[in-house]
This record gives C-alpha cells, sequence and structure tokens, in this order.
DNA sequence: GGGCGGGCGGGAG
DNA sequence: ACTCCCGCCCGCC
C-alpha cells in the first residue's frame, strides 16, 4: 500500500460522511417517544414502516436510556428521541383501538402477524381464549403455538394481547407477568373473575333468549343481557343445538375439543 | 381440580 | 433435513 492509493481510499471515506444521502439519518435512525397510557406511561419505539417496539417504562425501567438500549439489543439498529409522536397513536391510546395505527412487524413470520392482526380485532373491555384466535386464523389447533407467537409481541399494549386469555378465565401469562395482565384488563373494565366463576360452572359462553344469539360473557352483546333470558352454554355446538346462532361481533369459536 | 396427553410453530443442534 | 425441546394452551379424566 502506498501513499497516493492510501489519499484515494480517505477520500472516498470522506465523501461518504460529508454528504449523506437525503434522509440518511431517518432510515438508519429509528425514533422513540415516552406517551402516557391507561396502564401507566409507554415507551414507543417506530421506524418509517411504523411501530415496532414498546415497553412499558413503569413495569420495565422508567429510563429511556434502558428502552434504548434494548431496542438497540434486539433490532440491532441505533434510535434516538423523535420530536412527535407517530399518527394515530394519541387516538389508539383513546380508544384503545389498533386500526389508524401502522405496525413495522418486519421479523415476524406470517403466523406471527396473524395472530397479532387476530388480537388487534378484541375491543377493549372484552377478552378472548386462545383458541379464539387460532380459529380466526384458520388454525385451530395451534392454540399453544398462538401463546407462543403472543409471547413475541414488540408491540404489547398497541397490539392487545393482554385481551387473550385462557378459556377457564384465569388471566394466563404475559411478557410483563400475568400480575400486569390483570392490572391492565382492570383498567379496561374487565370482569375476570366473573368469566372464572362462570367457567368454574362449565359456561364459557352466555346467549340470549330474546336474540337466539350467544357470545363469549365479555361481549358488549353479552353483558347487556338481562338475568332472566340469560342462557349459559358449555361449547357452541350446544348452544346451535339449543338453536342460538353465534354473535357476529365476538365471533365465539366452535373449540376443537367441544 | 390437578395432572396428562394432544397439539403446533420456532429455534437450537 | 431432521429431531428435540420449549412455550402467554385446552379439555378430559
Amino acid at each position: 500500500m502506498n501513499a497516493s492509493s492510501n489519499r484515494d481510499e480517505l477520500d472516498v471515506l470522506a465523501e461518504l460522511s460529508l454528504d449523506p444521502p437525503p434522509g440518511f439519518a431517518d432510515r438508519l435512525f429509528a425514533s422513540w417517544v415516552q406517551v402516557p397510557a391507561p396502564a401507566g406511561d409507554l415507551f414507543v419505539a417506530f421506524t418509517g414502516a411504523g411501530i415496532s417496539y414498546v415497553r412499558i417504562a413503569d413495569v420495565v425501567s422508567d429510563d429511556a436510556d434502558v428502552f434504548a438500549e434494548s431496542f438497540r439489543d434486539r433490532f440491532g439498529r441505533p434510535i434516538r428521541p423523535a420530536s412527535k409522536p407517530p399518527a394515530g397513536l394519541s387516538t389508539a391510546l383513546k380508544t384503545g383501538r389498533a386500526s389508524g395505527l401502522t405496525f413495522d412487524l418486519g421479523g415476524l413470520s406470517e403466523f406471527e402477524q396473524s395472530v397479532l392482526r387476530a388480537a388487534t380485532r378484541i375491543p377493549r373491555g372484552e377478552t378472548r381464549p386462545y383458541a379464539w384466535i387460532a380459529s380466526e386464523i384458520g388454525r385451530p389447533r395451534a392454540v399453544r403455538a398462538v401463546g407462543s407467537a403472543l409471547g413475541r409481541n414488540p408491540v404489547p399494549v398497541l397490539i392487545p394481547c393482554h385481551r387473550v386469555t385462557r378459556s377457564d378465565g384465569d388471566a394466563g401469562e404475559y411478557v410483563f407477568g400475568r400480575q400486569i395482565k390483570e392490572r391492565i384488563l382492570g383498567v379496561e373494565n374487565v370482569d375476570l373473575g366473573r368469566v372464572r366463576s362462570l367457567a368454574a360452572g362449565g359456561v364459557h359462553f352466555l346467549g340470549s333468549d330474546t336474540t337466539n344469539v350467544v357470545c363469549y360473557p365479555t361481549c358488549h352483546h353479552a353483558r347487556r343481557i338481562t338475568e332472566p333470558h340469560r342462557h349459559g352454554f358449555r361449547t357452541i355446538a350446544q348452544a346451535t343445538a339449543a338453536g342460538y346462532r353465534p354473535c357476529k361481533d365476538c365471533r365465539p369459536a366452535v373449540t376443537p375439543g367441544g
């Protein structure tokens, strides 16, 4: 290596560092914001493609540096504070609905993405069993795999995997621990204890004999059924045999075993 | 009501 | 490629 070729290489490097293409920094760096949410402050990371990573500040760490470092560990990419939150975030937090948000879920498998998409369809104040997700995505026996996929949800709270519970009314596992899951569901006004006591009595679905529609117990329609018209069912098969049809909103699933 | 086997995607060898 | 193992499960003994 002689002096002149060394000179050329330096020129090339200098050009790279002095003249970055427009938007280069924005493509290199992801962005983060801290926003208040009903269940506590959220750190939200996003790229040009959408929201890619969420942690609950109080639960993991209030320290933004810790969040930024965990993002870099996971995605191998730098991140810096954003001047404004991604479009639709404040609305999504107010309504508890993820529609209107764009997520960057690159790196997840098709199966995982379809599981997360199904989870976004669970309204605030309601829950669905893991088996419901499995049924929604056309893989009715992949119930446990659904749990595994939800366990890898990079954007918890915004994609509400906390609204997926065990069919016996137990909250089930959660990235941040089951206590946090129960706390968030409490904030969202879900009465899990009621689901649990119904399930303990063998009731997984509620129907109204005025509409002949059968729902999950937390469905907003089920909650409006007055006591004299309320009928419990162990399985959807039993409900349909009794002349009920599945609710079009909560779409109770015919479970493989029942 | 706890324990057990069925079920299935993903990651590690 | 194939096997083994693990996981936010489910329903039946």
